[in-house]
DNA sequence: CGGTTCAGGTTTGTATATAATTTGGAAAGG
DNA sequence: CCTTTCCAAATTATATACAAACCTGAACCG
């Protein structure tokens, strides 16, 4: 039943106890250890070892096995920057290949979750609304290697996500309820043609989600100086100076 | 001697393969058939595989095995794009962050190299200070996710550029003498401290990059339209927007 | 104290066996 | 003739055993 995806699982869960810090940074990962932990043999390790070095959480050098990569708010910020910088060029060149009725249909939904009261439907609806324009904009960016890109940091920024929907805090829910106008923002601006405009208010987006998860998965005094703070004001900053 | 790196082999043997245009794109890639061809057996290839799919050469169905990509005039066109992308924002992030002392010492190897003739040490030369500045850049733009990134598609960029090399043309040579001109434009603008006149640079570098490579790899007659001029006008229309 | 050597443990590669799954085509039925 | 169903061969995925190369660390020697 789960034949052919025990190397996905492998990663999926190693990824999972990487973010709950359950392995220190620079701990060796010795192939053995990993089999006898998650109840597989040696080969989807080995495998999923390598896949895990291609998206950067540890290294792997040779003859020497892998170690884990340091994983702390520098780097969950780290990872928001590269989807920020990635989603915005995907949409500046997703603007003018979404055909109207599309963007229509996602206005629409976008403005009705907007003014509906909150309920475990609407944060359903929210997640599901969230994935669907993303990926509408990543499949219409016009490169398909970008999409890929973003596809590779969506699996770790979901990860991320859910992790914070654990620890379910007041700032948490505030964050979904703009959300929805934030998307509703770059939905006008790709309606509007302004490739830009919605460029800009996806960095935006992501910028306050980034901030979101900063304070929601790390406590504040784990947060060096004001990492966040800083990459949001500095993604400000390049929307002032570009919107002039 | 060879021991720890036959997985590597494997990687660079078949992305040269893939460039080379040996493998159609849809061919399924069967690991007892590719075991055979590169002399190792199957384990090796399996993780090659795997990393070969985080690289978007091959997609990986579960049970089904590796098909090969398409691979043409548009994917390279998408990679060049993504180095753009991501070593622009790298150079802007990495402004400010390289020593006076250290650009003082590229501008000048820079500038003596575009007033020397042309010979086989030159040739080196370029090579060798166009991937100073490039590691340089990724090195010090503060996110080390971004400089891994960049490093991934250093891989694939440096095959693509050997490769072009092998079939020496009169454009070939010209666009590397155009190359250290570009970069100097590059180190100029850091040296002003000027972020974004150093991401345009870095740009136009890239962009004239990806319109050679094209012209090189490709028979006229296989490019699509004009895919890569396209590129580059709206590479520059960008520029030219911004600078206003 | 610094460098060398050596043994143990680990990774890497090879080989083989087994289970699960896909695939392609043949047979059956409409 | 076309569609569906089903089976068998091929292939992938996993498990396991083992040999060889290599790193690490510690004892050892100068």
């Amino acid at each position: 039943m789960n034949h052919g995806k025990k190397r996905h699982n492998v990663v999926a869960e190693v990824v999972g106890d990487l973010f709950k810090g359950e392995f220190q940074a620079g701990q060796r990962l010795r192939v053995e250890f990993l089999a006898q932990r998650y109840g597989v043999s040696v080969t989807p390790i080995r495998e999923a070892l390598v896949e895990l070095s291609g998206l950067g959480l540890v290294e792997l050098k040779p003859n020497c096995g892998a170690v884990v990569r340091p994983f702390g708010p520098r780097q969950v910020l780290d990872i928001c920057h590269l989807r920020q910088v990635l989603e915005c060029e995907a949409t500046r060149n997703a603007c003018g290949r979404i055909a109207p009725f599309e963007l229509a249909a996602l206005e629409d939904e976008l403005q009705k979750l907007i003014d509906a009261p909150r309920s475990r439907q609407w944060s359903a609806d929210t997640k599901r609304l969230d994935s669907t324009l993303h990926e509408l904009i990543a499949e219409r960016c016009g490169n398909e290697r970008l999409a890929h890109e973003i596809s590779r940091y969506s699996v770790l920024y979901r990860i991320l996500r859910d992790a914070r929907h654990r620890r379910r805090t007041a700032r948490a829910n505030y964050s979904q309820m703009e959300e929805n106008s934030e998307h509703l923002r770059v939905v006008q601006a790709l309606v509007a043609g302004d490739a830009e405009r919605a460029s800009d208010a996806m960095a935006d987006h992501i910028a306050k989600a980034a901030v979101a998860l900063q304070h929601d998965l790390f406590a504040k005094k784990e947060i060096e100086a004001d990492l966040a703070e800083t990459f949001l004001e500095s993604s400000q900053s390049t929307l002032a100076a570009v919107a002039k």
